[in-house]
DNA sequence: TATTATCTACCGAACGTTTGTTAGGTACAC
DNA sequence: GTGTACCTAACAAACGTTCGGTAGATAATA
């Protein structure tokens, strides 16, 4: 790893962890052992660092859904896989979720344009085919977003549901609340009874 | 309303917009046209009246539930209440939502223990009671939070679903999608079919 | 009632520190 | 000799915070 990439995959961690105002050039170079000099030696300014941080931390995560759609089996199963993969790369790796939610939440609208049309389109979009294959009676786009809200939100608030009375160690069992998030699902997506 | 207030109702604003550490004395203090110094003469520190704001923003909100509670209705129909009135409450007031968002982002494990057990333990108590009668079969906790989490999932990434192709008008106007969580929900907690 | 003391609400100016950023330089490779 | 990779040292600006003060209201005393 070459000085360039030794400093993005710091400013990942560290953007994540205090948000672009929080973490000042002084704290990057003293992580990654460098002067602050030599960090404006590979980057014009901060706030390009921080979109090329963005885009590095993105890059790695292109085809985690590759699986899922390639999959041989029928649409139930793969939403079931689906639920699986996405809580736990959201739970495996702290560092990234917490750049998305910092990102969306203080993003601008050229930054969130950039977001969707450069780094979800095409996973966004495999969504939704699969949604309308999944649950043909039902809006895809909304099938499509219930799906990701209901497990985004579920890992986005876990810090706080964790806090509530009555919570249980098999709460944060992912292969429980994969279960129980695919069933419901599951039910809620099949043809209105009449 | 007093000065103390007048800084409180600002500062909430401005937190929300920027952050803590992105919101400077200075820039509160030009916004209530008041100087930096008599800031002080209220509040100790940043931090302290920071927290102060937090607890400003949340205490007018803690009855906004009481109507769904107390509404006569069988609980399908309350569940259609709550949907509506979660959504609407979280869009139409984005400075409360973003001031929340920030929060479980930030927050270490000592504030979230805060806001868990002094702002929203008795609006979760009631909600799980709910999520108990509504869909007895399942675990009431696990209800409870995924129709949080479905609903401010929702809203959370609103700004960002905004962006992907295929977004129509429709999909952000709450009596729509209030219908479709609503009924989503609604097939989803129903006892499992044999 | 007049005077003095106390308190509250505010302010300008400054404190020392940290911020993003840059100028100018060294060491080594090609 | 030109370029890359790095450094120390400094810059001006912005930061949170504090000091010492003023103006006016209120209370206490004579």
């Amino acid at each position: 790893m070459n000085s360039k990439e030794k400093i993005l995959s710091h400013a990942i961690a560290l953007f994540a962890e205090h948000g672009y105002s929080g973490l000042s050039m002084r704290h990057l170079a003293t992580t990654v052992n460098m002067s602050v000099a030599s960090i404006y030696h590979y980057f014009p300014d901060k706030n390009s660092l921080y979109l090329a941080a963005l885009q590095y931390a993105f890059s790695a995560k292109e085809q985690v859904f590759s699986l899922v759609w390639e999959a041989e089996c029928n649409e139930e199963q793969r939403l079931a896989l689906l639920v699986r993969s996405l809580l736990t790369s959201l739970k495996d790796d702290p560092l990234f979720h917490r750049l998305i939610q910092r990102e969306v939440l203080e993003a601008n609208a050229e930054r969130l344009q950039m977001l969707a049309q450069k780094v979800f389109n095409k996973q966004f979009y495999l969504f939704t085919e699969f949604a309308g294959r999944l649950a043909p009676t039902y809006d895809a786009y909304l099938t499509a977003i219930s799906i990701i809200d209901i497990i985004c939100g579920y890992i986005d608030n876990l810090a706080l549901h964790k806090r509530f009375p009555g919570w249980k160690a098999d709460y944060e069992n992912l292969d429980i609340v994969a279960v129980h998030l695919t069933s419901l699902l599951l039910r809620g997506l099949r043809p209105p009874l009449v």
